[in-house]
DNA sequence: GCTGAAATCGCCTAACG
DNA sequence: CGTTAGGCGATTTCAGC
């Protein structure tokens, strides 16, 4: 299934949903050059294939009041994967943890987080993640200031790529 | 106009924009109790008022072809602020850095970075990001496998946190 | 002032060529 | 993939609380 390969079509519907999630059919068919049902029709078939994962507005988390940002790096005392699998449980549990990656080299684990404020997340940090089953360590860094914030994945770079191998 | 602050129809319009940020707007009015001319006039001043700063449709990177996902921590030479901010210039335009954050502590910045493999993120690597100026060290990490990738603001936290402070 | 109701306009989305 | 066409949503206008 990832053998289905989109055509330059489906890659400028997708980067530009992934511009503009909220753009109406017709104004996306009208920029990718085509009619708006096989506009539609292709849409459709990216959301189901998996391309398209969702639509999701992008919230101003700091103008709602989550000041402070985190990100926490997590070493545990068990690598096997039960263990593994039942951190990752954990964290998708966790709502200040919105992202957890497993990594190699020394630290197993980077997670970022959101609190309101410092004193949230260290309630959290002592209360449950250091607290938690199989953690030996944890080391946190806050953020000071965000310089970018890109969803998603850049296009250019995929054409680029493409007219090469062409 | 931080001080605007949201009430409870809001913050519910908000929370179901982040989860189906293509859902239309009569649907939206429905969930939140209202009818749609004023729901629309809500979403157009929470946008106006920058909560929310656009819509996203979330693309499956890894279905795309960008096999990599890479946690660079870096430190520079000098911390003065136009150096900072040049660096911060330079991860801009970088297609493949797709979040630059500032930390405190030991390193300087954390980048979360794409490429379609690993041999395109080590030339990244090396004839970019090290070779750049003020750049004083560079640790990667390769992303093993993700457990959870959730965009936006959790609002259950919120409206607890409202409610105690109520 | 903000909400809801009615009406117009434009979009979505089937069915067919 | 395009065209047609019917139903539904979006958006303005206006009246009521």
């Amino acid at each position: 299934m990832p053998g289905t390969r989109l055509d330059p079509i489906d890659r400028k519907i997708l980067a530009e949903l992934q511009a503009d999630g909220r753009m109406t059919n017709v104004e996306l068919a009208r920029r990718v050059g085509i009619s708006a049902p096989p506009c539609l029709r292709r849409v459709r078939t990216l959301e189901e294939q998996g391309f398209i994962r969702g639509y999701h507005a992008d919230i101003d988390a700091r103008e709602l009041g989550f000041e402070v940002q985190v990100f926490a790096m997590v070493g545990l005392v068990s690598q096997a994967e039960a263990d593994l699998s039942a951190f990752e449980d954990r964290c998708r549990a966790w709502p200040l943890v919105r992202e957890c990656h497993m990594l190699n080299g020394e630290v197993d684990f980077i997670l970022k987080c959101v609190a309101p404020d410092l004193s949230s997340f260290q309630s959290f940090l002592t209360g449950e993640l250091l607290t938690a089953p199989n953690v030996a360590s944890v080391k946190t860094s806050l953020v000071i200031r965000g310089a970018k914030d890109e969803p998603g994945v850049p296009f250019d770079v995929l054409e680029a790529r493409l007219s090469k191998s062409a």
